[in-house]
DNA sequence: GCAAAAGTGTTGAAGGTACACCCATGT
DNA sequence: ACATGGGTGTACCTTCAACACTTTTGC
């Protein structure tokens, strides 16, 4: 019994998220996400995550890469697997939908939409802590994004998704506040990347307001936490 | 452009271990899972992981369980989704596998496998630190399946899923020692465990050998480091 | 009594938090 | 000069690893 085809169909989506600056003039750094506005049935209307389905020869990242640039013209610069959806019930038809999340610094969604030659309809971009009632499950799906986010920025470098090739330590102390939610003591902050080694000193500083602050970029040697499938991972010492 | 067939196929995998205790004297505990050998191509005679094809009416997590039973007459008693995989190239067909890793104590298996009505056939039980070389990429899914695990036991309580319901510290020990590879200090291991509040002491004590042990069992108030999608998470605090 | 595992106590190293303080620049 | 963020120093606290020590059983 070998069948070839199946009513089951694969689909891929996306939760890519950035950091958008409040147009308040304290301005605090915000989660936003872009979502897309459904024009069939089901949930026409309702506002989804952007995606689309799996292509017959294309793996899964390229998938969530082409259904991501399709729909909202933006290229990640961080993507990785979030989880696999397939409940029977969660849309009309039988869909298992592949979702990954993302992350694009803020000025980079800029440049690539004006870049796009096309550009996107139907998609607005939302504040995470304030989101309609979505399409299908996509409200868990974007508060389980969201989660994984906050546990991985504190022990790897998914920071620098976020970040331009050279950044001050207070940009990327901006970035841990606004996704943890909390405020971080400069000074401690400081010391404990420092001692991570995940950041390179570089010579340059920025200059423009007070004292100047020393620039720095990320180190390349650095893995990030969770090494994924594809790469080696220790074995289980004979001890 | 609506499609309703697919040539894509959902299939689903589980890598489930258990921990078994090697027959010498000394008695160390080891790794262990089962693999199914392949009476098909492709990679017919190989070893594979136990899994079929998503069937058009069951979720992920009951097509995992199904599999697992049919292939080797198992029933977990954790069970969590490891990472779909969905490269082109990783079968002749297309294929993409959703695979998940469980646990299971060695007396259960021994018992289920005793009260199954059809003893599974090409099932033989591998010592995971000596893989011989496996159909399509499943040994490095087995490696993934491993880190995940050394990763989680620490934090959390998925050693619950080796061991029953009163157990002594020394076993809970055991336990973790088997799966990071190293010795642990009982000294110290007690006060992080009871520290933990994972674990609630009883009045049972178990003899038979030097001073008796407490027993302990699971406090189920406790969550999982990962609540998985399927809960709720904290959300985004306003500070 | 003695061996061996259960369980307690203690110490020093390491890391995190809070906060005082100095430094360098724009205005 | 002075306000402000950059950057350093330090004291305190918690956690953890190492290991000496006491307790309770079987033999």
């Amino acid at each position: 019994m070998t069948r070839t085809e199946s009513g089951i169909r694969v689909a891929v989506s996306t939760v890519i998220l950035t950091l958008r600056r409040h147009p308040t003039p304290d301005g605090r750094l915000t989660v936003v996400l872009p979502l897309v506005r459904r024009t069939r049935e089901p949930h026409e209307f309702l506002w989804a995550l952007p995606g689309g389905w799996l292509g017959e020869d294309e793996g899964l990242d390229a998938a969530a890469s082409r259904t991501l640039a399709e729909t909202t013209g933006l290229s990640p610069s961080y993507l990785e697997q979030l989880y696999a959806f397939g409940d029977v019930d969660r849309s009309p038809t039988r869909v298992v939908s592949i979702v990954y999340w993302a992350l694009l610094r803020s000025d980079e969604v800029d440049a690539q939409l004006a870049a796009a030659v096309d550009p996107p309809e139907n998609v607005l971009w939302f504040d995470a802590s304030a989101l309609p009632t979505l399409a299908f499950d996509h409200n868990q799906i974007i508060t389980y994004a969201l989660w994984r986010l906050r546990n991985k920025v504190g022990y790897s470098r998914v920071a620098h998704g976020l970040l331009p090739e050279l950044f001050t330590l207070a940009d990327l102390r901006e970035v841990n506040e606004a996704i943890l939610g909390r405020r971080l003591d400069p000074a401690n902050f400081r010391r404990q990347v420092e001692a991570s080694g995940t950041v390179i000193p570089t010579d340059g500083h920025r200059t423009g307001s007070h004292r100047p602050a020393r620039l720095y970029r990320y180190n390349g040697d650095v893995e990030l936490a969770d090494p994924g499938p594809l790469r080696a991972a220790p074995t289980i010492p004979a001890n």
